[in-house]
DNA sequence: CCTACCGATCGGTAGG
DNA sequence: CCTACCGATCGGTAGG
């Protein structure tokens, strides 16, 4: 594990225990036994690793759904293996998941407008697969954004209370999710 | 509006927009044209500021749900007003739902054991109130917690997405997340 | 409700 | 990768 990426996931812990403004860079540099300087030698300004965990972020999310799609021709496996992607994803990558929802005002605002565009297209996936499945005539969805913000929102919960150790184990919820984004469209 | 009224309802609008941390006293103060250490003959300090800002909202809650639920003997009617009732509150009160869902780990130790007891407590009514479906035979739910994180969750979303100018009416919403709400169930 | 001011902490730089 | 240090800003207090 290099320097720099033992920076950004001590900065994704702290990020996600804190908060972005909450968290000094003494306190990343703390917890990898450096001088707050010395962090200098290896990212160019807090504002840029907080920028790079959340594009990392998103940019990882949008290949999962590609890959995830890919893997059926059914439009609702399709559906079902989308929604399951997404969800072990908010429980693999739950903290930086978490950082990637609840720290969008703190970034700069050319960065916040690029990261925006780029979950508008991940939303966009899901609205063109709904649609592919309206055109198809297999799904009467009416309002395919809104489904998408539904399944998204349903979905995003889990980087807040998901629990490693808690009552329901990933493949559990993974199956529950699943079931349940396909109930919402047929 | 009393000047302790103007305080609150400024700091909601800044914690929304920046988050707790990243807005000062003094921007709260320009709001309202006042000096920052002029708030303090207002409030006791920043913290508690955020503090009696969260505790309101989540009382708030709690009280719309029990008269939503005491308005129908009907289970499924009850289960829908609740969600309507949710919707309703996260759409009016948007910014201050916003602000009490992000800034949870802004609170001091003490006041955030608080706030999680009554957001349990939120949580509880409706587990309670599927539970009572399950008894009456009517709801066959073999999972009443984790429907509960399921329709706050979905809900959720429209104190981050929701726009009054937006594609979609508050009533329009309110119907659909009632609807969606009861098929969770059935 | 104001001005004047405090100690603490912050992100970041200089220089080695 | 470190020590030494900078200017800026913060929440909060004193005193009127």
């Amino acid at each position: 594990m290099s320097r720099s990426d033992e920076i950004q996931s001590a900065a994704i812990e702290l990020f996600y225990e804190q908060g972005y403004n909450a968290t000094s860079l003494k306190e990343i540099a703390d917890r990898i036994n450096l001088r707050a300087p010395s962090l200098y030698n290896h990212i160019e300004s807090k504002q840029k690793l907080l920028q790079d965990i959340m594009f990392d972020g998103i940019d990882v999310l949008n290949s999962e759904f590609d890959e995830a799609v890919a893997q059926s021709e059914d439009i609702f496996e399709k559906i079902r293996l989308a929604a399951q992607a997404l969800v072990r994803h908010n429980i693999r990558r739950k903290k930086q998941a978490y950082v990637n929802s609840t720290e969008i005002p703190s970034l700069e605002a050319g960065a916040r407008d690029e990261l925006v565009r780029r979950r508008r297209s991940y939303a966009d996936r899901w609205v063109k697969l709904i649609e592919s499945g309206v055109s198809a005539g297999v799904i009467v969805s009416s309002e395919p954004l809104l489904t998408t913000f539904n399944i998204i929102d349903l979905c995003a919960g889990l980087s807040r209370w998901y629990r490693p150790d808690g009552r329901w184990s990933e493949e559990r919820l993974v199956a529950h999710y699943g079931r349940l984004t396909v109930s919402m469209l047929v």
